[in-house]
DNA sequence: GCTTGACCTGGAGTTCACTCCAGCCGGTAG
DNA sequence: CTACCGGCTGGAGTGAACTCCAGGTCAAGC
């Protein structure tokens, strides 16, 4: 696969996989004819990146899981634990973008009450009243 | 209130005020002998900004909102519009976060298999068995 | 055999949201 | 009186995560 099929799969750029593969986020593919040949298990690897990048994880330690995923099986209690303590950060997230929610409704249904009387007032005013 | 102490009461530094003052999410406030003199009413306007801030609103958004709350009554409906667009980009987030929980679920309990087989290999070849 | 287009590299530039700094001022404690 | 502290300004610097660019290579199509 050319890196042009993985972008394409992927929805990131060119230049976002080559900037993955400086920074250690993807294993440097094998190459044919000096262009970039990646086989098909990169693509579950980036959408595990996706993956964790949505859940607000910084790149840094993504190259950290990554690094201790190329490292082999003996990492895999440390890795565990990084997902288990994104796991709460996950939830931590969730449960303030909940919060959000109840405040943006409030203030919403606030809006929604002052239009309704701004409204009423200039009907009073320009005396189309019922 | 002095900068310090509107700092200390809603957590964001002296210098990220004074920011916010220039790119206009914050009204600048009174001087006295120079100095800012802010009155009560910062605090829940920007507690609010706090608000929008964690349901991740680029400045630049709540910077135009700011804008519209300064220019009165007139502008309540896009404000409103505003936030019920932002209530479903909160969603959306919720949504995708609760995905990333299954998915850290999945993978932390693939963690757990693999560490347990792990183990029970090493107690094999120690003939620590049973 | 020449042009085109995809890909390569190293490095510079961009955006966002701060954060820090030098140099200045004015009120207060010792 | 002077030394310090906290605040002031304009502007530079930072870190994260890309994004773009110049200049080069190479295979394929016409």
């Amino acid at each position: 696969m050319k890196i042009s099929d993985v972008s394409a799969r992927t929805g990131l750029s060119i230049d976002t996989l080559r900037f993955y593969e400086k920074i250690g986020l993807i294993d440097p593919p094998h190459r044919s004819g000096g262009r970039r040949d990646y086989d098909e298990t990169i693509l579950a690897w980036i959408s595990f990146l996706q993956a964790l990048k949505a859940t607000g994880m910084p790149l840094s330690q993504m190259r950290d899981y990554a690094r201790m995923r190329r490292e082999g099986v003996e990492t895999s209690a440390p890795r565990r634990r990084m997902l288990q303590d994104q796991r709460e950060v996950v939830k931590a997230r969730i449960a303030e973008l909940q919060d959000c929610l109840g405040l943006l409704d409030h203030k919403i249904e606030n809006y929604e009450r002052i239009e309704a009387e701004h409204a009423a007032e200039d009907r009073r005013k320009t005396g189309t009243h019922r």
